[in-house]
RNA sequence: UGGGGUGUCGUCAAGCGGUAAGACACAGGUCUUUGGAACCUGGACUCGGAGGUUCGAAUCCUCCCACCCCAGCCA
């Protein structure tokens, strides 16, 4: 079972089971279910839910099932269900050998309804779906009895045998149960609990021409599967009547506890399934596993860790508020596991051509650089050094501002591992002014340590040799969206997508060493952030980096207020 | 104007009648061959508002206000 260094998580919910426990409620089981339609990928907001289901479990030494809620076979697939599995077991989870599906319930949900219109409390109704809206009545309005409420049983237990065996068109009938039709919750005024939908499901096939409605469906897979904690999200509250009136009536011997939760809404991002089928399907972004995309998957190829994920579920914590988690906390904590894990590289993304006139042309040495600077114990590798380097463009400035303590004419900074080099020339591109390159002198003594003047030099910056890096494609990732809450403008989200999601930069230059890197391992690129090598496009011909996240970057900061 | 929920720092979130935890973000600082990391410091004179009970209230009571959810044969 996964373990978060965080520290031991306490909800209003583990309150609410530690009391079940004091009084004996459910003889000390717990028993939880994380239960996905596989309808959609899984994001960051059911990770909170697999993290509170599966954590909560592990926390009393109980059970949580991972139960495919299947009732409804539009829009589910298999292929929902396996990126579900993956994901989950990906995130750090284990159910054993409990993965169940709502659809393996078909006939027992059946029979429960046989039960439920032998008792008199469902009948069939004929009534058209708009007619069922039109007598729902409203908010404030009660709704009418369906002219077929008071149906007799027999001809209800018949008409439903009929409906399940095919005898009639879509549409034609429903099941409802007959509860209050002026119930000031709309939830209980006769619900439909079956509806005739001849739509091929993806594990049974062509079985069933009718299908039980969640309400029905959901509270009677939590009792079969002795849930003792059915853990939802907050609009499902409403729903909490019906999921015992159902139980209650049919007096199955387990009745588990319906406990809704807030569910996560994250910043500069939309945690809406529907929402995300959009970007995917309008070709907003390459697929589910986009690495701007907020799903597991997306974040998997992006480089997230689970570790990092499961730390950010439990520092957001449980409660009933609604909520807008700041997506800068997510990013905390991927740097604080990155920053623990991550072997040290060096690369260049906008390459700036460096010559060391002073620099014997041909020659060329090794440095030993940690792996880690903090941990001795990740090792060191060997960087080789030469007359011709690279830095990063934004390492050099013809006129640096005010505060920059890197490259520019007439200044010294330190190369990462290696020699003080000191600006003294640069060439100009006679058309454009740009700087495409700049000449330098090292000082020898400084190899290991400071000059022997003792003076200091504060700028450090990152470099590879020219003709011993290697070439390679970085992606920059950016906010899906420029605003902290698209959802707030509703229907035209897709107008605040920020065009600059992704920046491709395809001549950088990394360390050698990187060739060998297996797809989705983690490196820092020292002063720049962590990447990642990306698990669909790299190759050992041709590198490829996902962007994860960046350093803290106390310089942009600056410059920023500089600039104000 | 029915019902169900929720209101504590910019954002999350503890607090459960004894005098406002923590995290992220933010702002200062120390240190530093990553402007990284680490470490220090600062911040709610107050808990949606107003009354009330109490020696004492974010916690209990009353009223008010704001926001979210519910009128799918979706989940």
């Amino acid at each position: 079972m996964a373990q978060t260094n965080a520290s031991p998580p306490s909800d209003f919910i583990r309150e609410i089971i530690d009391e079940h426990l004091r009084s004996d409620r459910f003889q000390g089981r717990v028993a939880t279910r994380f239960p996905p339609e596989p309808n959609g990928y899984l994001h960051i907001g059911h990770a909170k839910s697999v993290c509170l289901n599966f954590g909560i479990a592990a926390h009393y030494g109980g059970t949580c099932n991972l139960r495919m809620d299947d009732t409804d076979p539009s829009g589910e697939s298999l292929e929902y269900v396996e990126s579900i599995i993956n994901d989950v077991r990906w995130l750090g989870f284990d159910w054993g050998d409990r993965l169940f599906f709502a659809s393996d319930y078909f006939e027992r949900l059946f029979q429960f309804a046989v039960q439920l219109i032998k008792a008199g409390k469902a009948y069939v109704c004929s009534l058209s779906a708009d007619e069922i809206r039109e007598q729902r009545g409203t908010l404030t309005e009660p709704g009418k009895e369906s002219p077929y409420r008071n149906r007799p049983i027999e001809e209800n237990l018949h008409l439903f045998e009929r409906m399940r065996a095919g005898q009639f068109e879509d549409g034609a009938h429903v099941l409802r149960a007959k509860i209050d039709m002026a119930s000031p919750n709309i939830t209980m005024r006769d619900p439909v609990l079956y509806r005739i939908k001849r739509a091929a499901h993806y594990r049974t096939g062509t079985t069933w021409c009718i299908y039980p409605m969640y309400d029905f469906a959901h509270c009677l897979s939590d009792s079969i599967e002795k849930i003792t904690h059915s853990i939802c999200t907050l609009e499902f509250e409403n729903n909490r009547p019906l999921y015992d009136w159902i139980l209650d009536q049919l007096n199955v011997d387990c009745h588990p506890q319906q406990i809704e939760f807030a569910r996560l809404n994250l910043s500069y991002t939309v945690l809406s399934k529907r929402r995300l089928i959009e970007l995917v399907t309008k070709g907003y972004v390459t697929g589910w596993d986009d690495p701007r995309m907020p799903t597991l998957a997306g974040m998997r190829r992006r480089g997230y860790t689970p570790e990092a994920i499961r730390t950010f579920c439990a520092r957001i914590g449980v409660a009933k508020n609604e909520n807008l988690v700041d997506i800068s906390l997510l990013e905390h904590c991927v740097r604080e596991d990155l920053n623990e894990q991550a072997p040290r590289v060096m690369g260049v993304l906008r390459p700036l051509r460096v010559v060391i006139d002073n620099y014997p042309e041909g020659q060329r040495e090794e440095f030993e650089c940690p792996n880690h600077p903090q941990n001795p114990s990740m090792g060191v590798r060997r960087v080789p050094f030469s007359r011709v380097l690279y830095i990063d463009r934004e390492d050099f400035q013809k006129n640096p501002p005010k505060k920059y303590y890197r490259l520019a004419p007439g200044r010294e900074v330190r190369l990462r591992y290696s020699y003080i080099i000191k600006c003294v020339r640069m060439v100009e591109d006679t058309k454009t002014g740009e700087v495409i390159e700049v000449h330098c002198t090292y000082d020898p003594e400084t190899r290991n340590g400071p000059p022997s003047d003792g003076h200091k030099v504060d700028g450090v910056i990152h470099w590879v040799s020219a003709d011993h890096s290697v070439p390679a494609e970085v992606r920059l990732y950016d906010r899906l969206f420029p605003v902290a809450d698209p959802m707030t403008k509703e229907d035209d989200f897709l107008k605040y997508l920020n065009p600059k999601s992704l920046e491709t930069l395809s001549s950088c230059r990394v360390e050698r060493g990187l060739l060998g890197a297996g797809p989705g391992s983690r490196y820092q690129f020292e002063r720049l952030g962590y990447f990642c090598v990306d698990s669909v496009d790299s190759s050992e011909k041709a590198l490829v980096f996902n962007r994860i996240v960046t350093l803290r970057d106390t310089w942009a900061k600056i410059s920023e207020k500089e600039k104000r």
